[in-house]
DNA sequence: GTAAGTGCAAACGGTTTGCAGCCTC
DNA sequence: GAGGCTGCAAACCGTTTGCACTTAC
């Protein structure tokens, strides 16, 4: 079930298939939760089955893109993926939405923030900002990894 | 007014007066809203004040252990500073907020978040993770910066 | 005189890119 | 065989650090 993951339906440039990309997805899969390039880096070399490190940043950023990985900042800037909801499909688009996120094992809740997303809007119109956009992570011990 | 910002009280390690320690402070000022150490170097450049890269990294490092100002993450994983609110004093202990911050000229507001702090305490309990921490930022247009 | 503060340049860590070669379609 | 994908190494960018020097007190 892991190297399904959804491939991109993009019209420009053909995706094709090639090993390294479906280690990342089997990884990405496996290990769960959000992790940073350079944890799935490792996990991959852990697997013997070695990706160069600017290949998992490529196909990470291609799978982004495509839709098929949640993307998350860390507080100290760096940037942790994992793979969207368990049965994605291909054409479904996931909307804007927020995470729980263990710092320790990344292991992460998806948040439902309807009313987050209402007050930041409201915040935001009473100051008179247009375009408006958020960041709201909320990071914590789920203290059930190991 | 600007060279008067709040100098630590902290007990380890005098804090000496120094030309580039007073120019960075004007500089916050002069500036207001956020802005990163780089954006800060070239001002004091464009002042005829200039600092070394480094040395305004130490600064500001500085001045935010402080407390004396407020840093925050940009999406890009860059940090900005400002001076925290105007009348700062040395014994006030600024606590948890967050910014409206404008992604074009650096003005924020400051905005009360009761309920959002409630808010993620809840959905983080609820989860049962501990030692629970968020970020929560909103970036715009404030359409007056010109 | 002592140690905090500074400047420079080198080091760092995460991420991106140029380019030659490989491999899928 | 054309073009996407890979690997490597070099480049980038924000930030930190080592070290000798300056300077406030």
């Amino acid at each position: 079930m892991a190297a399904d993951v959804a491939r991109p339906a993009s019209g420009s440039g053909r995706v094709r298939f090639s090993r390294q990309g479906a280690a990342i997805d089997e990884a990405l899969s496996a290990l769960g939760g959000f992790h940073t390039a350079q944890e799935l880096y490792d996990e991959l070399r852990r697997r013997e089955q070695p990706v160069g490190l600017a290949t998992v940043y490529r196909q990470l950023k291609r799978l982004a893109q495509a839709g098929a990985l949640d993307v998350l900042t860390r507080p100290d800037g760096e940037a942790a993926y994992r793979l969207c909801g368990p049965a994605v499909q291909p054409d479904e688009r996931r909307d804007h939405h927020h995470h729980l996120v263990c710092r320790i094992c990344g292991y992460a809740v998806e948040i439902s923030a309807e009313d987050v997303e209402r007050w930041t809007r409201e915040v935001a119109r009473q100051a008179g900002f247009k375009d408006v956009s958020h960041t709201v992570e909320i990071f914590g011990d789920c203290g059930r990894h190991g």
